[in-house]
DNA sequence: AGCACGCCGACT
DNA sequence: GTCGGCGTGCTC
């Protein structure tokens, strides 16, 4: 008899487990349960139990039987990861060097979704009972119940307008009943045709344009490339609308920042429900409930940030990254992933359309535009028919400010102009505080930061130095600590809140903001104030980054940029690109809606290739001169190049480490080892980075290029991390 | 002695 | 990633 035979009663299968080991582990299927690939399980895993996935069925284990645990729970109520996800997971566990595991566990993130929700309580008309008494505030009750359905405790009380000890009262009386509810009904779907926008012809070509990469079987990328205004937003929706008729889901990825409401309001505005979102802050709750409804196929739009990509759509047939180059997508701890790149291979391996759009896209998508790989569709011109900003160099070589003031002449002429006539004016300065160094002017001291070196920025407003690496900050001593001499610090350079200071000075009747992300009263208070300005509430704005994105300032007439040459002198290879976006973004803001804007920037470097392609108002010659500066330079976007970034704790040994793996690389790779610079973070963090860039050779399996590449250098040791990032596209 | 903390290896 | 084991060093 076959079933006397206790080898053949006992199944095994290989789960993933979120641990950083390199494969599965295999355990034992529980007696009369069955399991498939993609099934989600509960297993021991040392002194605790863990959540992980089926990935294969029937292993060839070359594990110790003896050894093997019995799977503890099969999850059979929730549908297995399907094959399409779980070639993602492995696809990214292999082009990010990391575990299976650790990936999978991006997927699985919310254990209370592997529940069903749990029935809510309510309360219901018990048929013909009535109060002993009849109160004014019981009559409320049954007159809201009319209709006869099932309500909450608290809904109830509240459209009552009563409290709920009332309808406590009147459950104890026999008058109610307590009932159990579904929990929330599947969410309302998105209407295809609910407010359909007339387009200009621009959006019209693209929209179909990228209606028919629908109906190519491979799948496609499509980058949409249109100037701010343009209305790029307005074109992917019918893609999006496109998708929900082929029955399809759609994800749209956003960065972090970018998640506002006003962006689920255009949404539900076109669509006449709001999306799901998902995204770091979101409740445990809704978390369990999009997880779900993305599992079941209730849910059909998501937006959400970059970890929305590991979420089990039963029928995804759409991804759109919006403000692709931001970098906001990369993903720095435990995986290091691209969301921006993982979303493209995902379309790849499901065989669906990818839209990326973006103002000022990546150089790598760009090229990949050029040479065919993705579909381009450019937007060169706003919607509205508003004319672009007007931008001008305040040459500050030639015709800058006076010591101790930083708004050169013209800039400051431009303000007034722009006030007097009731509009709005941006000054942009990406450095919070009020200045970046402080001086001892008697010996020379630098106050400097004790944890990581960094100058130590003054923050005027709340009478500290801070430092913007590790957050360590001290209070503004009275004399130097070094020479103690009395009155003889000086702050060097500007920040933020020394420019409003010096607008106060020259405008004291104006309306003066700032808008940095250390503000006291945190997010709340920045949600308000970018709310004021949105409603014309201020005159002059002065801010640090987060004015590029996210928000619509109507009434933008100028901005200035103080200092356009920050951040081009940095050793970060994407240096040029970086500026080029931020500038275009901040600018491009200016007369967004009616026009007529105006954009200054402050510079000492005139004729930096950066500055001339802003000024020309023709994008495409910064990417050509950026392409053939890198080509030059070895850098990405490489066509063939590949980078490796090594990480770890001892920073000696890090380096030490990649000097190593450039020697050990192959002779037809020419290898860059780049600075920390790129890593001051990291490097804070206790993860110094660095990173090699190597041309290689025309034809090349990467995965298998690089395990032999890095088999030939010194063993990577213990807290050692190398990770890859390369754009894979060519290797799709 | 008692425990807080950090490092290391195992986890099927 | 998370846990327990074990060593070091400091305190009630």
């Amino acid at each position: 008899m076959l079933f006397d035979d206790p080898n053949l009663q006992e199944t095994i299968a290989s789960v993933l487990v979120p641990v950083a080991v390199p494969g599965a582990y295999t355990y034992k299927v529980p007696a009369g349960q069955s399991v498939v690939p993609g099934t989600i399980v509960k297993v021991p895993l040392g002194p605790r139990e863990v959540i992980g996935a089926v990935w294969d069925i029937e292993p060839d284990a070359a594990i110790n039987p003896k050894k093997l645990k019995t799977i503890s729970r099969v999850y059979d109520t929730t549908p297995p990861l399907d094959r399409d996800l779980r070639r993602f997971v492995d696809w990214v566990a292999n082009w990010t060097l990391g575990a299976p595991g650790m990936v999978v566990r991006m997927v699985l993130r919310s254990e209370e979704a592997l529940e069903p929700e749990a029935p809510i309580a309510g309360v219901r008309r018990i048929e013909g009972a009535a109060p002993d008494r009849s109160t004014p505030a019981r009559q409320r009750v049954l007159a809201t119940m009319e209709d006869g359905f099932a309500w909450t405790r608290s809904g109830l009380a509240h459209a009552a307008g009563v409290s709920a000890s009332v309808i406590d009262g009147l459950i104890h009386q026999n008058v109610l009943e307590v009932v159990s509810m579904p929990a929330a009904p599947p969410p309302p779907k998105p209407q295809i045709d609910y407010a359909t926008k007339a387009l200009t012809p621009a959006q019209q070509a693209a929209v179909d344009g990228l209606i028919e990469t629908f109906d190519k079987t491979g799948g496609s990328v499509c980058l949409i490339d249109g100037v701010t205004g343009s209305g790029k937003t307005e074109v992917y929706f019918e893609a999006i609308a496109e998708a929900l008729r082929r029955e399809k889901q759609v994800l749209v990825l956003l960065p972090e920042i970018a998640l506002t409401e006003q962006f689920l309001r255009r949404f539900e505005q076109r669509f006449g429900v709001y999306p799901a979102e998902w995204h770091s802050e979101i409740t445990p709750k809704n978390r369990a409930r999009v997880w779900r409804g993305v599992a079941s196929g209730d849910v059909r739009v998501v937006i959400g940030a970059r970890s929305s990509l590991f979420l089990p759509f039963k029928e995804l047939g759409l991804i759109v990254v919006d403000e692709e180059h931001d970098a906001a997508f990369k993903q720095d701890d435990r995986v290091p992933y691209s969301a921006r790149d993982m979303a493209v291979v995902r379309g790849h391996l499901s065989k669906f359309p990818v839209i990326l759009a973006s103002a000022t896209p990546s150089v790598e998508s760009r090229v990949n535009a050029e040479l065919g790989r993705y579909e381009l569709f450019e937007l060169p011109e706003r919607a509205t028919g508003a004319a672009m900003p007007d931008l001008h160099v305040v040459d500050m070589r030639l015709s800058g400010p006076e010591r101790g003031r930083w708004l050169a002449p013209r800039l400051v002429h431009a303000i007034k102009d722009t006030f007097a006539a009731g509009d709005q004016s941006l000054l942009f300065l990406n450095r919070r505080g009020y200045a970046p160094l402080t001086l001892c002017r008697t010996c020379g001291h630098r106050f400097q930061c004790a944890h990581c070196s960094a100058w130590l920025v003054e923050h005027r407003f709340q009478k500290k130095l801070v430092c913007h690496h590790c957050g360590h900050f001290e209070k503004i001593p009275d004399a130097c600590p070094a020479c103690q001499s009395a009155d003889s610090l000086v702050a060097c350079g500007p920040g933020v809140e020394r420019i409003a200071e010096e607008v106060s000075d020259l405008f004291p009747q104006a309306r003066t903001l700032v808008l940095s992300s250390d503000l006291p009263g945190g997010p709340e208070r920045l949600k308000r104030e970018m709310k004021i300005v949105e409603e014309g509430g201020a005159d002059i704005i002065i801010g640090t980054q987060l004015v590029a994105k996210g928000h619509n300032f109507p009434k933008l007439k100028l901005v200035g940029v103080i200092d356009a040459d920050l951040g081009l002198a940095h050793g970060d290879p994407r240096a040029a690109e970086k500026t080029f976006q931020l500038l275009a973004q901040v600018t491009g803001r200016a007369g967004r809606v009616s026009g007529g804007g105006q954009g200054l920037l402050q510079t000492y470097n005139a004729d930096h290739p950066v500055i001339r392609a802003l000024m020309s108002g023709d994008k495409h010659a910064f990417y050509k001169a950026e392409v053939d500066a890198r080509r030059v330079a070895g850098l990405p976007p490489f066509g063939r190049l590949a980078a490796v970034i090594v990480s770890g704790p001892d920073r000696a040994f890090a380096e030490g480490y990649a000097r190593a793996l450039a020697r050990a690389a192959p002779n037809d790779a020419a290898v860059t080892l780049l600075g920390p610079a790129e890593a001051a973070l990291a490097m804070v963090r206790g993860r110094f980075r660095f990173r090699l860039l190597a041309m290689a050779p025309r034809q090349f399996d990467l995965q298998s290029y690089l395990r032999t590449w890095l088999g030939r250098g010194p063993k990577p040791t213990k807290g050692l991390r190398v990770q890859v990032d390369i754009d894979p596209q060519q290797f799709l």
